[in-house]
DNA sequence: CATGAATGAGTTTTCATTCAT
DNA sequence: GATGAATGAAAACTCATTCAT
């Protein structure tokens, strides 16, 4: 791994912890245990390394939940019940508390600033259309009431879910999401 | 409305905007017309401020989504209704940007901040058991299928709202949330 | 015992503990429990109110130390005894920390304002002079070697009065300034 | 000399002529021609900066006072008479206002901080454990009355010369340092 | 490539003082 | 006389960024 690579990983999991802002060009320091030349010998300003972080990030989701889950050659239904099954995975017991990575910093830099607005949006489009494309899917091969609307239903799934991480990590307690994702099964005839 | 609650209510709209770490004390006393010496006759320190931002906006949504709408006469299933209208119409054209005042907090501070965490989570906890107690007598009704279990099943609905207003945060797009509430309604049967 | 008189009390307490620069009108209108106008129609400033201390704190000092002890009619071993019991008795266990108001006050202010510098000045000064006025008499009474400089002397018992207690207050001991008086004792024959 | 030990020469200065609660970082900025960034890049705050000053001012004394004179090859007579000397002369008469760097700030924070009190309680401890090894020296080679206690005949000298800077500071006036360094002179045969 | 010294604008906070009531 | 709201200068401290080596 290439030192401009470590340094976004190491970045990725404190601002996953802290929040973009929070997070100082020290603190990344002290964790990558590098100067402040060499920082800036890879990044241009916290800004730049802000915008690594979510395109490393990005393209991270897009490989294990688009590319493995989604693009499998499972079928619909189980392709969405891995999805969920990620999802749940990806927050232990431990990590309960940071929340959706993306989520996060969807709340924090939307308003802020367009380019991260927009990086983040395209994921979520991403992750929300295969999600409908597997759900039409699903209607198509009748395991699902023809009369949904599978566009939307894929909003409300993927609403579902990060509001379910967003009250997992508020209530610290991880019970909320797995109870989220039952919910979604049962609804969309997943078990 | 005393020179306190001023600020609060001022503090209240920039922190709803660009967040609390991200509000500078400065910029409140610019919105607000005051100076350094007033706000800290008022207030002991930022943190004492935000604890009062907080708590002003669950007293407020206490009042607003509790009291009037969840403890009026009307029945559950006018009563659920009335809940999504109210959200939908917190967040119009000009403030879908802005997203949840307390979701936004709930994701900022939950992992920064106990107090603030727990102050939020009880607020979450008041909505959930209100939406749970109202799905529990439109089963009582028979408006709704005896065999769902209300209570997660409120979670569902409140983590679908929080995403919803999440998603359309990030995409800017008051549709998103609309597309939410049609589902939800379309689920538990309140149309 | 007047509005003013019981502020100058306390902030002399005060600052006797905290020094006058590290002492704030907040402090003392706490202590006094009073508003900032009531502190402000007596005292036209801290600066004011610092001087309105030194002169109390002279005052007393000059009724105990100079006119009760110095002055009485007691004859000058005696008086000198008492002096050196007084002090030793102003320095409780207790208050062993706070050291000598006007010596701390002679070190925090002689550089920094002549008018303080002057008046804890004069108060040293007529400790020294009646100091060597006792020493006078004891030589006069056959009972110091004549040769003595009194004058220079007097210097000596104050300034190791004054050490004495710097010490104890750094050591937090009062064993040492009790140790001083008895070599003052013993070196002026004052057993 | 490095930056840091510049900075911390500049401040001894400005900390012994001001006090360290008076003195500002700006003050130091200023004396030290450096920004607030560099300051806050050798110290991580006044306090720490105000340590390091305590500890640089024990060190110099150690050298100058320990060291050099006491632990020098010369009899006890000597030494002692040469740490009198020393004294006065740190003293000179453009010098007199500022009184002792260790004393001026053993009555500022001796209160206030223990970690400062306890530095400067170990620094009298040495050099009055030194003037008693001297003093014992002087008795076993018949030059001082065997029946005086060593130990509280140090505290007593150390206590002199430290009220005897007070008073000189207080004063402004040089000759009464050089009047108690007479009397002690005196007083244990050191002429 | 790499270090870390240096800069300076900006942040939170304190505090003596004034002023309207 | 008395209250405490209001002011504003200055304090301590942070931090992204630049630059000399």
């Amino acid at each position: 791994m290439s030192k401009k690579q470590e340094i976004i990983t190491i970045a990725r999991g404190i601002i996953h912890s802290k929040g973009y802002q929070a997070t100082s060009i020290s603190d990344i320091l002290n964790a990558a245990s590098i100067g402040k030349g060499q920082f800036y010998h890879y990044f241009t300003s916290k800004y730049d390394l802000g915008l690594a972080v979510v395109e490393d990030l990005v393209q991270d989701l897009d490989q294990q939940l688009i590319k493995e889950i989604f693009q499998s050659k499972e079928e619909a239904k189980k392709r969405l019940n891995k999805m969920l099954d990620w999802n749940l995975a990806s927050h232990t017991e431990t990590k309960s508390k940071l929340g959706c990575a993306v989520g996060n910093l969807a709340i924090e830099m939307s308003e802020h600033d367009e380019t991260f607005r927009v990086k983040i949006k395209e994921f979520f489009n991403k992750w929300i259309s295969e999600v409908a494309a597997s759900l039409t899917e699903m209607v198509e091969e009748n395991q699902l009431d023809p009369t949904i609307n599978c566009t939307k239903s894929a909003q409300a799934i993927v609403a579902m879910i990060e509001g379910g991480i967003l009250l997992m990590k508020n209530q610290q307690d991880i019970e909320i999401l797995a109870t989220v994702m039952d919910i979604i099964r049962k609804q969309y005839h997943l078990i």
